[in-house]
DNA sequence: GCCTCATTGCTATAGTTCTGGAAATATGGA
DNA sequence: TCCATATTTCCAGAACTATAGCAATGAGGC
């Protein structure tokens, strides 16, 4: 994974308004959310949002699809899966005993 | 965990320097590595590693502690556990079965 | 006291990012 | 074709961030 990629995502997560359209694309999971919806729920105008939306899927973080008059995003899984592991490879120099807390702990993380 | 702390993370981390730093002190692991060894390694002047260290330490990433005329840096796996979890937090509304493929995949991550 | 390691404050310059108004574009329906 | 809706693009000022030189400070070891 190149790193301009890997700071690409970070600084598109990097902003409040950004963050809550990621988490909020997470939480709706694979029915997605259209720019409209997304612009309100995180009350910000359209144009802000649309650029916010563009910022993250050029980082690779969300996918779009055009749907009549609407655009409707995801988040994209295999990206953020990527980020997470490389923000912890070649851990603790391939010692498992040092790294072992960190692995244990994603596997408790609560997700769904 | 609060928003403007994971906001502080993510900007920690998106700026070369500091996410080059960051992976430093990953792979090293529980060793740490002292403030001139990490400014060598990254290739930067002492005073710019030093605000960096801070900016890294004041997001909460990373601990220092002072063993004679060096001070001596860590990650802290905790802070990236919860920085890891809150990203994929209410992951799809609770429907498991769309969420799976992300859950797996941070298992697949190959760490140490 | 003197040396080394590290941090801090100040400074200036350069560059990037945020925001939202206005205008443009895309789509579907009457 | 004309209109309404949905979304994107363009733009420019304001705000923020990065870098690194220099000097000063502090902490520790000899």
């Amino acid at each position: 994974m190149e790193t301009s990629v890997v700071i690409a995502a970070l600084s598109a997560l990097a902003h409040p308004g950004r963050l809550a359209i990621y988490r909020l694309l997470v939480a709706v999971g694979g029915v997605g959310s259209a720019a409209g919806e997304i612009a309100n729920s995180v009350g910000a105008p359209a144009n802000t949002t649309s650029t916010n939306l563009g910022i993250l899927q050029t980082a690779g973080l969300i996918t779009s699809r055009r749907e009549g008059r609407h655009v409707r995003y995801w988040t994209d899984h295999e990206a953020m899966r990527n980020l997470l592991g490389y923000l912890i490879e070649d851990c603790c120099g391939g010692r498992p005993e040092i790294c072992a807390p960190l692995i244990g702990a994603r596997a408790r993380v609560p997700v769904c």
